[in-house]
RNA sequence: GCGGCCGUGGCGAAAAGGCAUACGCACGGGCUUUAGGUGCCCGCGGGAGUGAUCCCAUGUGGGUUCGAAUCCCACCGGCCGCACCA
């Protein structure tokens, strides 16, 4: 090994042969890595199965301990990316030594658009790119001594693992949501209570069995959990597919690319992720989870409580969502979403006599008005629209509604601040207490009532009012019928009262309403799983049967996403599958009884997030091949117990930017796995951390320009590239900004053990923090210092004596029980920065002490240091004499006798100021420790004969004295 | 605009409401080496003093407390999320 190595083979300096230098961690480093690849040393045995075994870790407790798995980018890695990964690995590290069975391992999320985009760059095959790129990241992983049990890693692009993607597609697609148990079930159970007539047939009043199969495809369309639409979809022209809401950033562009999404009507898959919003919002309350994520998670599924409200007109009603139905008196106009269907119906021939002219828009008919509208609202981006949010546009469709608890005829308009997307895409307008509805009315002269008692002076007339008065912390006013009042009632009581009262007339009722929308499943690319669904010549949809999947990836000869000049919002996507007509076109025997018959293929693929959404139950137990998990082995590692009521991965780590995409997506299918009886867990992270990010320094020339931050210098404060002035500024780290820097070459100057310590040592793990190269080079110090306090660098030889603990001097027992102690609690509270603070100290410490280690305190420092730098750990463990693995052995326990000191430094404050310092027993009382500091020649000093007001003891650390 | 998080040495950062600045980098001094990088030792928040010592410092201003980096209020600065959600 060493041969092919310069710098090892040069003869090191005579004085230090055996010194930790960078030529020996890389030999130490190799050695170890090839000793654990070659005993398995992290395979974790199941319970069962082919990956059955080692009973005595199978006996222990389980411990799952998981990374947001990578995509394999053909970039290649830099220092910010193994974060993450060394964090778990050093927890998983800690775990096994502290009894646990662990399961620990590492995938690839190896579909959707970044594998795509690049093979498409390289003119590659998806498949061949990206299995490069696997390879590529794997080979610089391992050189970071991660503990993975290989056995259970996989790519989601490997048929035998999108099998089960396919499959679970199935069980969703084959599912509905019964309200009533509150869980999916079957559909086959949704057919037999039409068919037995328990449960009527939605929109018909015919029987089940008298409807055509079209009908019946129809109906069950419209329960089953995945289900294809025409609906206002997300498509981007410039990508060339669609996509998710989760998808599409604020300004109304893709998350990738930033190119513009239009809003347009497209026959689509999506999945009924509104059918579980209660529940993904109830049930965050059981994780441990950051409060900001949850939080996230909570915004987005967006719960309203409020109730829904008809406004008759011309003998129908127009539904409309309110979360303010208290101020239902004061609704002096309504808004319907533009593209709202109810529109046409109610639009008359012509303006109603008398129709202000603000409110037509200067066209001649209503027609006229409500076409132009709606061609200018959208014609408009999503951006447009927010820039003129402040600006209220809309324009009176001509027609009038009721309102139903005063009679009053109020007028209808349409404007692009009602959105059909959220609650009924209608609303009642009380611009008194609606900052939005107020700009309107002020803007089109509408009616505003106060209908809501300002408490802040500005009284009832709202003439002068220069905006809404929204605060829910005050009495209603103007609001009572001839049947009901909610005059001097606050806002909650009358909310009730009104809601009770619209339900007893028929009006109204209370309801729930949500933000969260169906999540839009399908998208335009070759690189993803193709859907499991074929089409007859009706047109209707129907599952493979589960002998023809896994459905493979059909080879093409154009792979490549069909995009468009991303402006144009005409423009219709094509999917790459549907350039090969002899896969398209099939004759299947779909097993249903009525023999072979011809199909069309759904051309259609999954979204990257699909992958994604269950993958911690397959690595559980990746070779199956009659089920995606075996329930007794998904029981072991993930089902509920003590403290995890629903049961999931004991922790997982990744970035924040996943919080409303993958991780909502994954607790969806968790949960419909779970209603239908597939796994035990509800949830699928019990625990989740978000890393912080690593950001480097970008420096910028005049222009502007990025320069290569390796070649930057650094003089009296100021930066310099090739005698020029550069600014600095932190940003990300990454290729582009010329600042990237890679593990290989950390691990190449200084080792991986080395590399471990800093990205641990920099900073508590969920705060991003800027990389430092400079500083590497102090954990290297620490990793030689110990080494030396171990081996003698001149000879080689270990230095330790063997001497028992119980002869080994009090001072240095205190130090080596207080470190444990302390490395202990920091690493089992993920403060990996502390823990390693404490091993420097001890080892410091041991090195000021001078002289040979006793074996004891030699052993418990390499065990300490194990997790973190595993290498160096199994080095020394190996040369004190060890024949087997340091990976199993147990962490040190601290002996408390040892933990506290003999005596203790006590402070005596005087008014909490620091006077004096005593060395007192720690077991001293309250009253002794008293007379002691008051006795203290200092203290008296100090209080210059004042008389003492108060004492306040903490016996045995503190005593602070309030002088009269 | 709404919501959340965060402000401590030159830098990354430590501190169950109880000794502010642990640990590391950078910097200064010394030692070792023919020499150098990634070796070793010492010093290192600011100010005063020859000195044991004293005073002042946790974004700013108030408050609670015997005692506040930590809790509360307001402001300033930064980061993140959502954004016409009825």
């Amino acid at each position: 090994m060493s041969e092919t190595n310069p710098a090892a083979a040069a003869p090191q300096a005579e004085a230090a042969p055996h010194r930790y230098t960078a030529a020996m961690a890389a030999d130490i480093e190799a050695r170890w890595q090839d000793f654990w690849a070659a005993e398995g040393t992290y395979e974790a045995p199941n319970p069962k199965g082919d990956l059955a075994g080692a009973p005595a870790l199978a006996a222990r407790p389980k411990k799952f301990i998981m990374d947001m798995f990578p995509y394999p980018s053909g970039a290649g890695l830099h220092v910010g990316h193994p974060l993450g990964y060394i964090a778990t690995d050093v927890y998983a590290r800690f775990q096994r030594m502290t009894g646990h069975n662990v399961l620990h391992t590492l995938g690839f999320d190896a579909f959707g658009l970044p594998a795509e985009q690049y093979a498409v760059q390289t003119g590659t095959h998806p498949r061949v790119s990206t299995e490069a790129n696997i390879e590529n990241m794997t080979s610089q992983l391992r050189r970071l001594g991660l503990g993975h049990d290989k056995r259970r890693s996989f790519a989601t692009i490997d048929p035998d693992y999108y099998k089960w993607t396919q499959w679970i597609f199935l069980q969703i697609f084959n599912s509905w949501y019964d309200e009533e148990a509150n869980k999916a079930r079957p559909i086959s159970e949704l057919v037999a209570q039409f068919e037995s007539g328990e449960r009527p047939v939605p929109g018909t009043t015919r029987a089940w069995s008298a409807l055509g199969e079209t009908e019946r495809a129809d109906v069950l369309g419209r329960y089953r959990l995945a289900y294809a639409s025409d609906a206002p979809v997300n498509w981007c022209p410039g990508l060339g597919t669609v996509l998710a809401n989760e998808e599409v950033t604020a300004e109304g562009r893709s998350e990738r690319g930033n190119f513009p999404v239009f809003k347009s009507k497209l026959r689509q898959w999506n999945m009924r992720i509104t059918a579980y919003a209660d529940r993904l919002l109830d049930d965050l309350d059981e994780l441990d989870w950051p409060e900001a994520i949850k939080l996230q998670q909570r915004n987005w599924i967006g719960r309203s409580e409020g109730a829904r409200v008809d406004f008759p007109i011309d003998g129908e009603r127009i539904t409309v969502f309110t979360t303010r139905p208290d101020t239902l008196f004061g609704a002096t106009y309504m808004v319907l979403a533009p593209e709202h269907p109810l529109v046409e119906k109610f639009t008359p021939a012509a303006w109603p006599e008398g129709t202000h002219e603000v409110w037509t828009g200067g066209h001649a008919t209503p027609a006229e008005a409500v076409a132009a509208y709606r061609a200018q609202a959208a014609s408009k981006s999503d951006v447009e629209r927010q820039a003129e949010a402040k600006d209220k546009t809309g324009v009176f469709i001509g027609a009038y509604a009721t309102n139903p608890v005063n009679g009053e005829r109020v007028p209808v308009f349409i404007a692009d601040y009602v959105l059909m997307g959220y609650g009924t895409g209608a609303i009642m307008a009380v611009p008194a207490h609606d900052t939005r509805d107020f700009a309107f009315a002020r803007a089109f002269e509408l009616p505003i009532r106060c209908v809501v008692e300002p408490t802040d002076g500005r009284g009832t007339d709202t003439t002068e009012w220069k905006d809404a008065f929204a605060s829910y912390d005050a009495r209603i006013v103007n609001s009572a019928n001839d049947s009901v009042t909610l005059d001097g009632l606050g806002v909650v009581e009358a909310k009730a009262r009104i809601t009770e009262y619209l339900r007893g007339e028929g009006l109204g009722e209370g309801t729930v309403n949500f933000r969260l929308r169906d999540w839009l499943f399908s998208r335009q690319r070759y690189w993803g799983e193709p859907f499991p669904i074929v089409y007859d010549e009706d047109g209707i949809a129907h599952p493979l049967p589960e002998s023809m999947l896994p459905l493979e990836l059909p080879e093409v000869e154009d792979y490549s996403p069909r995009t468009f000049d991303p402006d144009d919002a005409d423009t219709r996507p094509e999917t790459p599958l549907s350039r090969n007509e002899d896969w398209v076109n099939v004759t299947l025997d779909l097993g249903d009884g009525r023999g072979p018959r011809k199909f069309r293929r759904e051309t259609n693929t999954m979204p990257n997030w699909a992958g994604s959404c269950w993958y911690e139950l397959r690595y559980l137990d990746p070779h199956n091949s009659e089920r995606p998990v075996d329930p007794e082995i998904e029981q072991y590692w993930m089902g509920p117990r003590e403290g995890m009521p629903h049961g999931g991965v004991d922790l997982y780590v990744g970035g924040a930017e996943h919080a409303v995409l993958h991780l909502l997506y994954a607790r969806f299918w968790s949960k419909v796995l779970y209603d239908l009886g597939y796994v035990s867990s509800a949830e699928p992270f019990h625990k989740l951390f978000n890393q912080g990010m690593i950001q480097a320094y970008v420096y910028r020339d005049s222009r502007g320009i990025a320069v290569p931050a390796a070649e930057v210098e650094e003089r009296d404060g100021a930066y310099y590239h090739q005698g020029e002035k550069v600014s600095r500024l932190l940003g990300k780290m990454g290729k582009s900004l010329k600042n990237a820097v890679t593990p290989d070459e950390i691990c190449a100057e200084y080792g991986a053990d080395t590399l471990r310590l800093y990205e641990m040592a920099m900073g508590p793990l969920d705060v991003s923090r800027p990389w430092d190269t400079r500083a590497v080079v102090g954990q290297f110090r620490l990793l030689q210092r110990l080494w030396r306090n171990v081996v003698d660098e001149a000879t080689g030889e270990v230095t330790v004596v063997d001497v028992p603990e119980a002869d080994v001097d009090v001072d240095t027992l205190r130090a080596l029980h207080k470190a444990i102690d302390g490395v202990r609690q920091d690493l089992e509270g993920l403060r990996f920065n502390t823990a390693i603070a404490k091993v420097t100290e001890l080892n410091n410490h041991l090195t000021k002490t001078g002289g040979p280690l006793p074996r004891p305190v030699a052993e418990a420092l390499v065990l300490m240091t194990a997790p973190l730098a595993p290498h160096i750990a199994e080095e020394l463990w190996r040369r004190l004499g060890h024949t087997d693995s340091v990976v199993h052995r147990d962490f040190p326990v601290a002996d408390p006798a040892y933990v506290v000191d003999e005596t203790v430094t006590c402070v005596v404050q005087i008014k909490g100021k620091v006077k004096a310092r005593i060395e007192v027993s720690p077991e001293i009382s309250d009253e002794e420790l008293e007379k002691v500091a008051l006795a203290d020649e200092k203290v008296v000093a100090a209080l210059g004969g004042a008389g003492i007001r108060k004492v306040i003891v903490r016996a045995p650390k503190l005593v602070n004295i309030v002088p009269a």
